[in-house]
RNA sequence: GGCGGCAUAGCUCAGCUGGUUAGAGCAUCGGAAUCAUAAUCCGAGUGUCCGCGGUUCAAGUCCGUGUGCCGCUACCA
């Protein structure tokens, strides 16, 4: 069977971290087992180059876009080099007949009308040119550069994908397992039962040139996802090799982050549906990485890992492995320097690589390197084998379950009982007394070794390649236990994963774990002020909002909408002395003009006023 | 506020459709062994399985409720 994997493409405007690194690292393992297990498979990476901050950026560096993309190509794919990420294609969406595919499936959409043109209303930012969704602004502002906003109307297209909302809704409860975790499958349910809103698809050309341009009217161009998306069906052949793209297409898992969810989960496949391409076999979607703690990575708390630096250090099969084993797929993982070490340390230091040695170093010194005969046994070997064989034949199907953590726990554990049995069957004494039976006893720890190495072949490509030097370059590809031929001749093991040490830290100094403190110069920016309550109404059609006005003296009277109706009646409230932030911008809240913000505190489902004396005098500001 | 999720040994977590004395790895302590990268193996554990109530012959596992954290979202301001 074929099948195909991809990663998101990365938008090119930002260096590549270890989000990047683990996305294409977890693609590149999927695909590798599947192609142990004999599937013909394909792997998609790549970059997103067209919107408005490439743009921007090349414009200030006085670039064409597409030059300044090439130059960021190169961030991306050493990162895939030095991850041992093999992939087939990496797709970039300036690619001549991706930008020729776009164009037909919108002009294809846009005759079935399920493309159609209408009024975009929004916050733009006249300066930077660009729209924001009232969630991006910063306390009203352009999170570019921070100057107002305004409302504009604009005409654009749009792709209606309400339209397929209910058709996907079925498909999504009649295939269970087409998004991985499960529980993200409920969340994508939830925001279908929200309703879709028409998905706004373009920008005005004048405004924003650098993307495809809309075949139907020259002044717009697709914005951003409309456009990224589709690289999953062009990097196969979509209405250019029909064959290459019906074949593998059937077979396709997308790799993704829990942030793009919804571009993935709702847009791609009403996408999909009217485009009337299938969708496709699995989404699976990934946690983030955090520090220790499981603290979020930041730069001020100096806790981010720089992938490059590992692999440049501890090599990369180490690092895959770390980040394959230590995330539970679909949840968030942590990822800090001890841990790594000690993962290694423990599990490819000592239990994988030691193994490799003191079974190859036996049959060297007392077999002069030729693999002895199974023919004896002892009281322990059926049931070691059994065993094994138990872990052995359950790994294909967890693969294939993207059960990848209990997969990579059952390889552990086949290691872990060759150590174990190495000590039961004790080959350094049996030698003394019955040197065919302890041929035998090691011939059931290379094939251990043998096997495993081979499971673990995905997951460290590049140490699978010095492991086979034990076999003389070729090892036996059977995964089945027994296969070994004896006779051969093979080599001792090198150390394969030297131990880590520790660094010793050179003695921290403590430092103020917060990170949210503020410098006297912010907390001077906030304006406290005294002020009492003189009117309080309940707001229409509202069950938390109060609409209340405040007297800070000085005749300096303010509506302020509080959101406390679920905790006061307004007549409760009328008259108290209490505490306002008075400098705040102005914000519309159900239409209605707030001037300030009512202080108070949340405990739970409690919520009280901060009330103070009614001595003090109104309007002072708190210092 | 709404929707969803999580809460299990010091740490990271596993425990599927309810069923014998609740598990793994790491860390800790004790021991065995010496082929091997001071690697390996054995043993010792400790847990009000978040609290409360319920269903059941039987609940970590189901239901209700409370608390705490997280995600998305909203009339948070």
């Amino acid at each position: 069977m074929k099948k195909y994997f991809t990663t998101a493409i990365s938008y090119v405007n930002g260096k590549p971290h270890l989000g990047h690194a683990y996305e294409a690292i977890l693609t590149d393992v999927f695909t590798r087992y599947n192609k142990l297990f004999g599937h013909d498979c394909l792997m998609l990476t790549g970059v997103d180059e067209h919107g408005q901050k490439v743009y921007d950026v090349a414009v200030e560096k006085n670039m064409d876009p597409l030059a300044y993309c090439d130059s960021l190509i190169p961030d991306f794919t050493n990162l895939l080099k030095a991850s041992d990420v093999d992939y087939d294609v990496f797709f970039r969406t300036t690619d001549e007949s991706h930008m020729k595919n776009v164009q037909s499936i919108l002009q294809k959409l846009y005759d079935k009308g399920d493309i159609y043109k209408d009024y975009y209303e929004g916050n733009y930012c006249t300066p930077c040119e660009t729209f924001y969704t009232e969630k991006d602004l910063n306390d009203g502002k352009c999170p570019e550069c921070g100057r107002e906003t305004t409302i504009i109307k604009e005409e654009n297209y749009f792709f209606n994908m309400a339209k397929y909302a209910d058709q996907y809704e079925e498909f999504l409860n009649a295939n269970d397992d087409f998004i991985y975790p499960k529980f993200r499958k409920n969340e994508t349910l939830g925001i279908l039962k929200k309703g879709l809103r028409p998905l706004c698809i373009s920008r005005k050309k004048e405004k924003m040139p650098w993307g495809i341009e809309i075949p139907f009217d020259k002044d717009f161009v697709t914005y951003v996802w409309f456009d990224a998306l589709i690289n999953y069906i062009d990097g196969i052949g979509y209405l250019t090799d029909d064959e290459k793209f019906n074949s593998y297409w059937s077979g396709a898992v997308h790799n993704i982050g829990k942030d793009i969810l919804l571009h993935h989960c709702v847009y791609w496949p009403t996408m999909l549906m009217a485009m009337e391409v299938p969708l496709p076999k699995k989404i699976v979607i990934h946690g983030f990485w955090m520090g220790e703690g499981g603290k979020k990575m930041s730069k001020s708390l100096g806790n981010v890992i720089d992938p490059i630096g590992l692999i440049e250090k501890y090599g990369s099969s180490s690092f895959r492995f770390y980040v394959l084993r230590e995330m539970s797929l679909g949840h968030d993982g942590v990822f800090t320097k001890e841990f790594f070490i000690n993962r290694h340390n423990n599990e490819l230091a000592n239990d994988f690589g030691n193994l490799l040695n003191r079974a190859t170093h036996m049959v060297v010194k007392n077999f002069d390197g030729i693999i002895p005969e199974p023919s004896k046994k002892t009281e322990h070997c059926d049931a070691f084998i059994s065993e094994f064989n138990t872990l052995l034949s359950g790994i294909e199907q967890k693969i294939y379950d993207y059960e990848l953590n209990k997969a990579l726990d059952d390889i552990m554990k086949m290691i872990r009982s060759t150590n174990k049995y190495m000590e039961d069957t004790a080959p350094w004494k049996l030698i003394k007394e019955d040197k065919e039976l302890c041929g035998a006893v090691l011939y059931n720890a290379l094939e251990s070794v043998r096997i495993t190495s081979i499971l673990l072949s995905p997951v460290i490509p590049k140490k699978f390649e010095e492991i086979k030097d034990i076999f003389n370059g070729e090892i036996p590809g059977d995964l089945e236990f027994g296969k070994l031929v004896p006779g051969k001749k093979i080599n001792k093991a090198v150390s394969l994963f030297p131990k880590i040490e520790k660094e010793k830290e050179p003695e921290k100094v403590k430092e103020v774990v917060q990170d949210n403190l503020i410098g006297i110069e912010d907390f001077g920016k906030v304006e406290i002020k005294t002020g009492k309550i003189i009117k309080a109404e309940s707001v229409e059609d509202s069950n938390r909002l109060l609409l209340t006005e405040v007297d800070l003296g000085n005749g300096d009277v303010r509506q302020i909408v509080a959101g406390i109706a679920k905790f006061y009646q307004p007549e409760d409230i009328l008259n108290k002395h209490i505490l306002v932030a008075s400098n705040l911008k102005p914000a519309i809240i159900m239409g209605i003009e707030s001037q300030g913000m009512l202080l108070s505190v949340k405990k739970g489902k409690k919520l009280r006023l901060v009330e103070i004396d009614s001595e003090l005098p109104l309007g002072k500001k708190l210092v």
